[in-house]
RNA sequence: GGAGAGAUGGCUGAGUGGACGAAAGCGCCGGUCUCGAAAACCGGUAUGGGGGCAACCUCAUCGUGGGUUCAAAUCCCACUCUCUCCGCCA
């Protein structure tokens, strides 16, 4: 959520900046609502002033033996319904606003790239260039099969589309690659483990921003009202909720493995073959609660959290500064990493990392203690995965094949494996 | 799923419809004392909104939402959540 406050001070800014999201002008009902708001806001509280005022005297007279007039009772009485109507004026318009404002996507920092779509993003830096072969490297869907690492089709027989089952020493890898990610970054960048749950209440998808716009990608309970996370920023995020964190505690660093639901509504037909693009998948988050004037800093940190995992795995790799149109509804300011894949000849996206500003604590109700003490400030949420295991395990089995089929797994996963090599075999079933 | 108990400030915990944003204690902050600290004593200590250059004024908030009343933490209704016991169960 934005702050009504800088949208009333800086209409025009405000503006242009949403214009750069592709946002037509949705602020200028916002500011004719808080207008109206406020003037109503004052004169009910007026009249409440009125009534306990004079309810506080009835109180005293009575108190003295007085006995209260049928005549001022009437007399509070219609003010009292005076001041009901106009509160409830204040929370319809209230209410309104609060719809509009959760529409709202979070602005863009200036020096953020600005461009309608992923054409618009530009390419900071590149790690390695794409190495040439001597032979010609297979996609991971044949190589997956041929190994018998990934079946395609009794996943989707369990659960449709875009669902598979990883077998054998695909289960293993993955679960190498997640246990070699949480130790990186809880041994060497300072992040704490935590294991959450892979439903959330309906607020909680509110807080992280994904409703109410973005319902269409995401799975749903409707009997519990439910959602299955698309990622875990989303209970991160709210982990603090209706909390004021105290002094002396950021930042709060937090890495997560969960699994990740995604409908993939509005990619219907895109990446369809292989797993890069599944409605399950499980996911490595970095997330960070800090001060607003460290974000920056500390999101080109996790940044290199992130490629950290590509580098230790062997990875090319480039990493994009996303451009206004093609960043997340949350986030301010936005890096993608891309790793090379061999086999299907592209750059995957592995990790995106944002600095989400102050937009989803304000939405969350997430207050910090600054140590100078006074008022309660709103820190700033970062996130950013680290990384994301199917685009990972399809790098790594494209990669890291060998002209006989088989895949030597990277030196850094063996004593998590505990085999050097994925053996070229026929799959027999 | 069945039965019961409860929800009040950072925490514990009082609160006969009117002086209650709320006793007391703890914690925390500041001060006195001390070479320094502890103890003791004194003072301060919720959040959000509206107005004001400011001092400050004012409104709202006692789980949530309704209701009764001139007036609700307190009375009435509904809901949610937590805890305990029983049942079922990975």
């Amino acid at each position: 959520m934005l702050s009504i406050e800088h949208i009333r001070e800086n209409p025009d800014e405000v503006r242009a900046a949403l214009k750069t999201r592709g946002e037509d002008d949705s602020i200028t009902e916002v500011l004719e609502l808080d207008t109206a708001i406020r003037a109503t806001i004052t004169e009910r509280d007026n009249l409440n002033a009125e009534r306990n005022r004079v309810s506080k005297e009835l109180g005293q007279a009575r108190s003295q033996g007085q006995e209260v007039s049928e005549e001022a009772r009437a007399q509070m009485r219609e003010i009292g319904n005076q001041a009901d109507a106009l509160n409830e004026k204040t929370k319809e318009m209230g209410n309104r606003m609060g719809e509009l404002m959760l529409t709202l996507p979070n602005l863009p920092q200036s020096g953020v790239p600005v461009g309608e779509d992923e054409t618009g993003s530009i390419i900071i830096r590149q790690n390695g260039e794409p190495p040439v072969m001597d032979f010609e490297p297979k996609p991971h869907w044949d190589l997956g099969e041929e190994l018998g690492i990934i079946d395609f089709e009794r996943g989707t027989k369990l659960a449709g589309s875009r669902f598979y089952n990883l077998v054998d020493y695909g289960p293993k890898l993955e679960r190498a690659l997640i246990s070699f990610m949480l130790d990186l970054h809880t041994n060497d960048h300072g992040y704490t483990e935590i294991s959450l749950p892979a439903v959330v209440k309906r607020e909680i998808m509110e807080g992280s921003g994904n409703l109410p716009k973005f319902a269409d990608n995401l799975y749903h309970d409707d009997e519990d009202d439910l959602w299955l996370i698309p990622t875990a920023e989303v209970p991160i995020t709210n982990l603090y909720r209706d909390e004021i964190i105290p002094a002396n505690t950021l930042p709060l660093k937090y890495v997560a493995q969960t699994p990740c639901f995604r409908r993939e509504r509005a990619s219907a037909g895109r990446d369809t073959r292989g797993i890069k693009r599944v409605h399950q998948f499980n996911k490595v988050e970095m997330y960070q609660f800090v001060e607003p004037e460290t974000s920056n800093d500390e999101l080109d940190k996790l940044v290199d959290h992130a490629e950290d995992v590509c580098r230790k795995l062997g990875f090319t790799y480039r990493v994009l500064a996303l451009c206004t149109g093609d960043m997340g509804f949350a986030s301010s300011k936005t890096y993608d990493i891309e790793v090379w894949a061999a086999g299907c000849q592209e750059w995957l996206e592995v990790s995106s990392c944002s600095n989400c500003t102050d937009f989803q604590a304000r939405r969350s109700n997430i207050r910090y203690r600054s140590e100078e003490g006074g008022r309660p400030r709103i820190p700033h949420t970062l996130n950013g995965s680290g990384l994301a295991l199917p685009r990972v395990m399809i790098a790594i089995i494209e990669n890291y094949q060998q002209p006989d089929g088989s895949v030597v797994i990277p030196e850094v996963l063996r004593p998590y494996t505990g085999f050097d090599v994925i053996p070229a075999k026929k799959a027999t079933i």
